[in-house]
DNA sequence: AAGTCGGGGTC
DNA sequence: GACCCAGACTT
């Protein structure tokens, strides 16, 4: 028998702050005790789990409701083609997310349904052990405990730990799922899982924790010591690299633009982009390098050919840095090559990610903001000195 | 266990 | 700038 796990604290006080103070939320379910347990949709409790996973309640909120208005229940998801669902995520980032939940909509409705035990909901793709644990316990009130960054920095608190992550969820998981043995949060398991997340954004946050508000401050061994402020430790990050790449621009006679599918897999995956060269680290490409990597190579180009435009365009990544330039050509009306398409600007900028979005100030005229229509005022100085824009 | 995989808000 | 966010998946 290893080292005993420590006993976490009680239950009630946390439930009582949550029926007090609980956040409102879009996609949140709550059964106040002696009341009946209320409808849960596991469609919509799962989609905001996803859409949560890394992504900040800010950011979901206005694009839960968006989705959901497109995507009512899980039949209309798995019904839709891969364009529609990735046009929906488009800027959302982590296009896993929406690869895996097209493929578990229909899988769930190829089997009648959602599985409503967390070992079924874990089969399911981009369902993980977190995600599985929140929709078995949100949806069905399985007694179990997902760990989310929440859960870690509470439970890591409360325990003192002092090992980094990753490393200390070795610790941290044995002991949070203990919280289940609590009669309390048997009787409640959604509220409390959900309590716990709450406590982790609001009271127990990553800096400045407000302790003295804390329903559990008495029981908290991080506070005891004074160390709240500095848990969780974690594992130093590796440093992020630079890449450089050079996107070509394509409009026809109509305003349309050429975009191009990416790969399935791997970076911006299932994703449409603005062609271009690879990203490479070193140097910056040249407009003359770069050039056997443009699009439509045999057709004839009006004006000059391409034109390389002034100014970079940059975007980060988790684990790189990229520094983009444009360049851009008029050509004439021509059928799309494999794997390409025509698109209206605005069709465009909405289906495309955030990283190629950057590129769009760089156009002339510029395709910057709103329903692909110019930006009023030019882009001179001030316009190039916009996020992601370098002159 | 370490890398890959987005993007935005915050201090 | 660095950090964080209701993580999953691959190797």
């Amino acid at each position: 028998m290893p080292d005993a796990i420590p006993d976490p604290p009680p239950a009630g006080p946390l439930l009582g702050w949550y029926d007090r103070h609980r956040r409102t939320l879009p996609w949140r379910v709550y059964a106040p005790p002696g009341e009946a347990r209320g409808e849960r949709d596991p469609y919509r409790i799962w989609l905001s789990e996803v859409m949560l996973q890394q992504t900040t309640v800010a950011t979901v909120g206005p694009r839960y409701a968006r989705f959901l208005a497109r995507f009512p229940d899980v039949r209309a998801l798995a019904g839709a083609p891969w364009e529609e669902v990735a046009a929906e995520w488009a800027g959302l980032g982590y296009y896993a997310r929406a690869r895996n939940l097209h493929a578990a909509a229909r899988a769930v409705v190829a089997r009648g349904g959602f599985p409503d035990t967390e070992a079924g909901l874990r089969e399911l793709p981009g369902i993980g052990a977190y995600t599985a644990a929140a929709v078995a316990a949100i949806a069905f009130d399985r007694p179990t405990v997902p760990v989310d960054g929440n859960v870690e920095r509470v439970v890591s608190r409360l325990l003192a730990i002092r090992e980094p992550l990753p490393g200390a969820r070795r610790l941290i998981a044995p002991a949070a799922a203990r919280f289940m043995e609590q009669k309390e949060a048997r009787a409640r398991p959604g509220d409390f899982v959900q309590a716990l997340f709450d406590l982790g954004a609001t009271i127990c946050t990553p800096r400045r924790p407000a302790c003295a508000l804390c329903p559990w401050r008495g029981d908290c061994a991080a506070q005891r010591l004074g160390i709240q402020e500095t848990l969780p430790v974690k594992a130093p990050k590796a440093a992020r690299g630079e890449r450089h790449g050079l996107h070509f621009l394509a409009r026809d006679p109509a305003g349309r633009l050429l975009l191009r599918h990416r790969p399935p897999e791997g970076l911006l995956g299932g994703m449409l982009e603005i062609p271009g060269t690879p990203w490479r680290e070193g140097a910056p490409w040249s407009l003359e390098e770069a050039l056997p990597h443009a699009p439509l190579p045999g057709a004839p180009l009006l004006g000059a050919g391409w034109r390389l435009r002034p100014g970079t365009a940059r975007h980060g990544f988790t684990h790189m840095d990229l520094d983009m330039r444009l360049a851009e050509a008029a050509v004439p009306e021509s059928p799309a090559p494999p794997g390409m398409a025509w698109m209206e600007p605005e069709a465009a900028r909405a289906a495309l990610p955030t990283a190629m979005r950057r590129l769009l100030p760089l156009a002339e005229p510029p395709l910057a903001e709103g329903a692909g229509g110019v930006a009023s005022g030019g882009t001179g100085a001030r316009g190039a000195r916009r996020k992601g824009i370098q002159a």
